[in-house]
DNA sequence: CTTGACCTTCCTGTTGCTGGAAGGTTCATA
DNA sequence: TATGAACCTTCCAGCAACAGGAAGGTCAAG
């Protein structure tokens, strides 16, 4: 399939998968007439990237973790320890959504329009939450 | 306290906290040396802001969400629509983190060092995952 | 065979930092 | 009191990860 198509299924801008091509991330492949064709798999690997930099890895952690799948051969160590890196990360990130989650979820419904300054989300904030 | 210290306590490079006040994030006060001086709920902002910079919104976006708890009159409904928008996005965040840990933790267990072309892992992308 | 919606490359601009230069401040120690 | 290390300041340049737009080729429909 063309970018277009790619772009629309990926979720992710034409401009930004020219630019993932251009830094190596994917590598389509081109017809008769210069224009890039995707795969399935393409689509696949373009929408990981859409969520995985949406989730604040930067596009060499998100590379590294493209290659966790491309790796034919996951026999290696090194490969399962950024894996399992990978996996500590993610669930600090979970967790940390939680608690920005909470504190938000405070301020909707805990101080629902009334102006005090005694607001129980400040205090939670003043304690380092 | 001194930016050093504001720095080691926020997880943030002293560089990027004087690029925050320069983008109108952070006022701390100055002394009579012209140093910069943070009070400690600037420290909670810039841990704040250090925390959902890394979980993938945009400065802009933090600059919402910081206006959030600024807000000393939270009777606004546009405040609390933005934040109710920004609970949603959260939600979002969170159930694509789990994903990618569920991803993850298949390529570090399931497929544990044998490189058959048919692992669990890889179907389970070519589906959509 | 032209019109419009695609696609191509290339070049510039923006965001969000990051590094380094050049210089002032503070504080412990000789 | 001075000297040096470890801070701090501003300013300027560069990098990462795109986004916008120009200039031009391709393709399917009327």
């Amino acid at each position: 399939m063309n970018i277009g198509q790619a772009s629309e299924r990926s979720g992710l801008p034409s401009k930004t998968i020219r630019y993932y091509e251009d830094i190596g991330l994917i590598r389509p492949e081109r017809g008769e007439n210069g224009y890039r064709d995707y795969a399935a798999t393409d689509v696949h690997k373009l929408r990981f990237l859409q969520r995985s930099r949406g989730l604040g890895f930067s596009v060499e952690e998100c590379r590294q973790l493209l290659a966790l799948y491309e790796d034919k051969d996951r026999a290696s160590a090194d490969v399962r320890d950024i894996a399992q890196a990978k996996l500590t990360e993610i669930d600090r990130k979970i967790r940390e959504l939680s608690e920005l989650r909470h504190t938000l979820e405070h301020l909707v419904h805990a101080c629902h329009g009334n102006d005090r300054p005694d607001c129980p989300i400040l205090e939670e904030l003043s304690d380092g939450g």
